[in-house]
RNA sequence: GGUACCAUAGCCAAGCGGUAAGGCAAAGGUCUGCAAAACCUUCAUUCCCCAGUUCAAAUCUGGGUGGUACCUCCA
């Protein structure tokens, strides 16, 4: 039995699905930027739940936007589009900027082994069903038109904050007033803007040329591919309290109810303890940590060491070690794909319902790798033990079943001056003159690799 | 200022009322020409601090201290 953290209700709730395709929404890039590592943490959640739905033998329906246009600088609505900002610095239209950005993103995603959702769909692709979502709000008295645009209007929707647990009373006393003399309540949020003479991104509407607001789009595109029951929306917690709010209450606008039965946020990625910022320039991205030497399945399996609900401290020890790890691992899982011996069934067994209970469990991935290791520590090599490890690798993604691929890549990125270095130590060695052959090898050492001597021959290794 | 989450060994991190999972690192051993790898063994009387509840608390309550995020403010 799936259970899961509904941010909603505030509990650990049993999962039952409306039917057996489940409806799953996450909020993806605003492509504007390179995605770093902290945002690809969101996107490994976002795979992990996909991978534990489909691990409990549902079938899924899961869908990805991609914000191209009408997220702004402040959360207020105000200031410019990111998009937009963007395409004028770098001189470039805004769909060349989307695309270059949602390019670098999508190979990263690739690279960290998360699978593509049935539907990834850019905000600018759906401004017809947009239109119509606020055309029903409208009509339905949920929003007006004003000389800016037209606005969602919260005092019609009485449980508006119930999500983000704000009290509006606390919030509109704190609150500078008068932002907006024609929004009728301080908190009304933009669904769609009139657009400025020089704005890039405009497309004609019933309230003039224009352009959605951010918080549209989601409920316009999960209402377009998956109705009114989403069974999970996910996203990270920075959208927890406005973003996700308003989606809640454009979605009840429109159906007068609550379209998302589970409420599912994702905490952040800290680096040594801090936020990642440009300003603290500690960012790091799937690029940049392949360069220092790491594979970016370490990084996942980092990823699979915190529990998706609170902060993970990112730090390059721990990459470290779980690249140590993951290499066990990959080695463990081809003694045991060739492996003669034979292992007490039950045993087997056991710890596979150990495992599938802890990924049942709100995806304690990282209690579910304790099992990992415990199947590992089985002295026998068994072809049963392979098939419990890729039975596993369902939910965990760390493509163990190409770990032989994964073994024989590092050992292809020998350079080969290194490779002849090797060569002579060993001629060193045949001839038993161990000061040479130490010698080569403290040559090797010294340029990152590391010689590992087996019955006969040896291999090379990167450090 | 408001709201929420968090604080467990050198690092990463589970556990959330019944007496500290797991990985990495480190130390000792086997192996080896010596190493490395592999394998075996060791590695938190204790869970940020101070009170309280309980037969029993890392886990619950209250008060501190520190970290982070969102809203507001400010740039």
């Amino acid at each position: 039995m799936l259970t899961l953290y509904n941010s909603l209700t505030k509990k650990e709730e049993e999962f039952h699905p409306q039917t057996d395709t489940v409806g799953f929404y996450f909020c993806g890039p605003t492509v504007y930027w390179t995605q770093h590592i902290g945002n690809m943490r969101a996107f490994f959640v976002m795979d992990s739940i996909r991978r534990v739905i489909k691990f409990n033998g549902y079938k899924i329906n899961h869908v990805m936007n991609i914000t191209d246009v009408g997220h702004m600088t402040s959360d207020e609505d105000e200031g410019d589009d990111k998009i937009e900002l963007t395409a004028k610095k770098e001189n470039k239209s805004p769909e060349e900027v989307a695309n270059y950005y949602w390019d670098l993103c999508y190979k990263d995603i690739k690279k960290l082994n998360i699978e593509t959702p049935e539907h990834i769909v850019k905000a600018t692709s759906v401004i017809d069903e947009i239109i119509e979502f606020i055309k029903t709000l409208i009509k339905n008295g949920f929003a007006y038109e004003t000389q800016k645009g037209v606005y969602y209007d919260i005092s019609k929707f009485k449980d508006y904050g119930q999500l983000g647990g704000m009290n509006l009373n606390d919030k509109l006393a704190g609150a500078r007033i008068a932002v907006d003399d024609f929004k009728r309540n301080p908190l009304d949020f933009t669904l769609w803007v009139k657009a400025a003479e020089n704005h890039i991104m405009k497309w004609q509407s019933p309230w003039g040329l224009g352009y959605p607001g951010w918080h549209i789009e989601c409920s316009a595109i999960g209402r377009k591919f998956l109705g009114n029951n989403i069974d999970i929306h996910g996203g990270g917690v920075e959208h927890k309290t406005v973003h996700h709010e308003n989606e809640i209450a454009q979605n009840f606008g429109v159906c007068g109810t609550q379209v998302v039965k589970y409420w599912v946020h994702l905490e952040h990625l800290m680096m040594d303890g801090k936020k990642m910022s440009k300003s603290l320039k500690n960012i790091e991205s799937v690029s940049s940590i392949i360069e220092k030497g790491y594979s970016p399945l370490s990084l996942r399996y980092l990823y699979l060491t915190a529990h998706y609900s609170k902060q993970q401290n990112f730090t390059f020890e721990s990459l470290a070690s779980c690249e140590t790890a993951l290499q066990k691992i990959w080695n463990a899982t081809v003694e045991n794909k060739n492996g003669k011996d034979l292992v007490d069934e039950s045993q087997i067994k056991t710890i596979c319902k150990n495992f599938e209970n802890a990924v049942n469990s709100n995806l304690n991935f990282p209690l579910a790798l304790s099992y990992v290791w415990e199947l590992l520590k089985i002295k026998n090599k068994s072809k049963q033990i392979y098939n419990a490890l890729l039975f596993f690798d369902n939910a965990l993604g760390l493509d163990l079943k190409n770990a032989e691929l994964h073994l024989s890549e590092n050992k292809c990125l020998i350079p080969a001056d290194i490779t002849e270095l090797a060569l002579k130590r060993w001629q060193a060695k045949d001839e038993k003159n161990w000061a040479l052959a130490d010698k080569y090898r403290k040559e090797i050492d010294d340029k990152g690799f590391t010689i590992l001597d087996k019955k006969s021959g040896y291999d090379i290794l990167k450090k």
